[in-house]
DNA sequence: TTGTTCATTAACAACCTGTGCAGACTGGTT
DNA sequence: AACCAGTCTGCACAGGTTGTTAATGAACAA
């Protein structure tokens, strides 16, 4: 992800004001590895400017996404994710907590035939791996004989 | 996907009652390889079950997936699609009408090493690939000059 | 066949994520 | 300083999905 001056630059250049609700958004972006859905960049933001609306958060979030400096990910947990990290990388997401973490590889070999393709104009592949993990693979042998109740906790602190 | 009898079969195993509606669930579901969503499958069953609700689909559809007898996906499109295919596949979604096809492919060496799975323990891998279909490529040369809106109808008829 | 248990329906309410809107406000420029 | 386009906020609302409740109905085991 680009650092927030970058992304003031950015804004600039589009004609976009910088105000300090979106500094303050670059800046709980910046270095945020943890695939944040728009709630929980509004609660990191929030700690700092208390009276910021979540509304601004999502409106932010979803400039930086269309200006390509962010990738809105979607990968089945029940909200978006926000993906500062703009290298091409793959997703390993836990089924119980929904924790997302970043795949680090290159695969080939994943071209379509023209007749897979069906007719499709390719833009992108996405490869999502699932399964457990290592947390919850802990809190499942020590505390729940049985399956937890998947996805409940969406990997974030429950709201107030 | 089972077959009807072969899902009444299932449900009778697990204790639970083989009811029109299910049947009529089963029915529509068979050979559908659209990805339906809820309130599509909603929408066959009420054709020929008009009382059935919208309600006892959702139940359905959730106890079929919670058997393994039919895959939930969520594929970014807005609504939980329901894939009777159970076969190991992939999918290939189009970005503006949310069509989604499946892809008849194995793609070998999409293996992690232990420090890619980062303590992971690996239950699946999902390729998504993103493109336009032909149906849309052609809406988008003849009547939009401009991007049209992205993902707007689902890839389904509109509700009533 | 009967009885029990489970399923369905309807009509809501609630929930969550995300967006539309109106009006007040302000960054950046003149 | 003043202006205005662009922003922020708070609220309402929408779409998808699930919970509740009560009353009715039907599946299936005995």
């Amino acid at each position: 992800m680009k650092n927030p001056d970058q992304l003031t630059e950015a804004f600039r250049a589009r004609g976009l004001k910088v105000t300090p609700q979106r500094q303050a958004i670059f800046a709980a972006l910046a270095g945020d590895t943890s695939h944040p859905t728009a709630e929980s960049v509004y609660a990191a933001v929030s700690a700092q400017m208390p009276t910021i609306s979540l509304r601004t958060v999502y409106q932010t979030l979803n400039d930086l996404a269309e200006m390509g400096e962010l990738n809105h990910v979607n990968l089945g947990t029940g909200s978006s994710r926000f993906d500062p990290n703009l290298a091409p990388h793959h997703h390993l997401v836990c089924t119980e907590c929904g924790q997302v973490t970043d795949v680090h590889a290159s695969f080939d070999g994943l071209r379509l035939s023209d007749d897979q393709a069906a007719g499709y104009t390719l833009a992108a592949t996405e490869i999502v791996f699932r399964g457990v993990c290592p947390g919850c693979q802990h809190s499942a042998n020590q505390i729940s004989p049985t399956r937890s109740s998947s996805m409940a906790a969406e990997g974030e602190s429950p709201r107030p």
